[in-house]
DNA sequence: AGTTTATATAAAATATTATTATCATTAATA
DNA sequence: TATTAATGATAATAATATTTTATATAAACT
């Protein structure tokens, strides 16, 4: 029994007639003639009575009639939510990122996004060795990572660059100041997450590079925690600019420049260079693009 | 989108591997191949990721995956629902009979019926020209029915020879003889049922081609009436030997013969003559002669 | 690097499905 | 009642789909 063999039967049945069946199927009359029989061949059940030239459905006939109608009506249904997913009218991503985006960025960009389309969207928050790993298991569609990805398999486009802005409180002395020289960083307590951190990581890398000196005071886990610390002027710190923004704007966190100094980190769009770009894929990378903070 | 095509696409989800479904499929791998990737052409969305040598499931494939369970157990479910009406645990029977078969003996005869087959069976009361309609329609399987049929397409098989008896009350001054000449009836009240029954007629014609005289006294259009009638000793009547047989039985009635006369009349089993006669009809038939009361 | 395993592609073989032509039967009409 | 039109069945042929064989390509494992 196929799906072509239900549709000529169920038409059969509604129209009670297989020439008519035949005309509404754009097909010769022998052909449904044959597929019914076959059918009733195949099932050992007798679908139709052929009483005169009447056709009446069997038992089994009214049986089959009832399941067809449901079988058609899945496929049918499946066929246009496939549509669906073509059109983007549904759908699904899995985007994998780095602490900062995940919890700074990309809520803002999906949420913009979900104005235009109505998908579901998972993301992961992790390092990028880890959302590498993810790409690979096909566990997500795209990663939004910080620093270089090695493998030749995963493809890698340059996203926003990122920045760690110095950061103190309003009352701080260097709040009017707004520049200072390297060093006078030397005798100032810092602020820091811990070792491993991509944010510690570049904030230690390039004060080696500039033969800066020193002392972090405080270590904390969390980014929303450090950023409270150097609002009650316990120390200051170094943060993405991503993650003060608001504050900076607000007044509760002051940027303070370091002369020749600059924090620098880039994040890259990656994907397994196998993935297969769905439209709605697509349409994100181009989103991703359109909205990031530059 | 074939059923087939479905099934291929389920198993290789299944086994998330094409050569694992073509195996268990006992067919070659790029049979899969190709129908897979004729259904992404044909759906317009990729299925499967193939990111390395590892299928995933995109999103359209989830769905699909979902659909596809769904539509092919509905398939099963309906090809087993044919195999038990095929083989006669589910099914149905329409039958049509006239009054006396349909109320005194049918029910007896369906009920045992039933308890060998577990099926529905659904009984029409009429005389035998609106039986033989329903049969032309094919609303009903078979018929019960008095009398000749003419119609030259429909299938007439003796079933049983009914008589109908004369019966009395036993306070009535017949009930110690139990045989009466002819023209005893002449002065007796006779309770009947009004014209045009199979009952009335059968005794009209009998009592003119014996020439004998009578006398209706009362006319009922119920035979459950009458027999109330007849055992309150207000008359005697003449009965179909299936509508008395328990009252006569226990002792409400009694039976009188007529010298040399008697009130016969055939019941025949009718079908329509291009009737598929399925297993149940047939065993039905079967069934019918062996549990007739003779 | 070489071997094995998995999927894709092209051409050929096979199987399935539909069509044309025709018949038998039935219902409708003259 | 004879004639005509319509319906479904059957057989042979034609057209289309599907599957296999052979081969290529690429990835994972020794």
């Amino acid at each position: 029994m196929t799906l072509r063999d239900i549709e000529i039967f169920v038409t059969v049945c509604e129209l009670k007639s297989m020439s008519a069946a035949a005309k509404k199927l754009y097909m010769s009359q022998p052909a449904i003639s044959q597929a019914i029989s076959q059918m009733e061949g195949d099932l050992q059940v007798r679908l139709f009575d052929r009483i005169g030239r009447k056709l009446s459905l069997t038992y089994a006939g009214e049986i089959l009639y009832s399941y067809g109608k449901r079988i058609l009506n899945l496929v049918k249904e499946a066929e246009s939510t496939l549509d669906d997913v073509r059109n983007m009218r549904m759908g699904r991503l899995r985007v994998g990122t780095s602490t900062t985006v995940g919890i700074y960025l990309l809520p803002e960009i999906i949420g913009e996004f979900r104005k235009k389309f109505s998908i579901d969207v998972y993301f992961t928050i992790g390092n990028t060795a880890g959302i590498e790993k993810l790409i690979f298991d096909n566990s997500i569609d795209l990663g939004i990572v910080e620093g270089p990805v090695h493998s030749r398999d995963i493809v890698v486009t340059p996203y926003i660059d990122d920045e760690l802005y110095l950061v103190c409180s309003k009352s701080h002395r260097w709040a009017e100041k707004k520049s200072i020289s390297p060093a006078e960083i030397e005798n100032e307590d810092i602020i820091m997450r811990e070792k491993g951190s991509g944010m510690r990581e570049i904030f230690e890398e390039t004060m080696a590079r500039n033969n800066v000196r020193y002392r972090i005071k405080y270590v904390l886990n969390n980014t929303e925690a450090i950023k409270k610390a150097v609002e009650a002027n316990i120390g200051v710190s170094v943060i993405s600019r991503l993650a003060v923004k608001k504050e900076i704007r607000g007044g509760r966190l002051v940027k303070v420049d370091i002369e020749n100094i600059r924090f620098e980190r880039k994040f890259s769009i990656i994907y397994h260079k196998d993935k297969f770009k769905s439209n709605l894929f697509e349409e994100f990378i181009r989103h991703l693009y359109n909205y990031s903070i530059r």
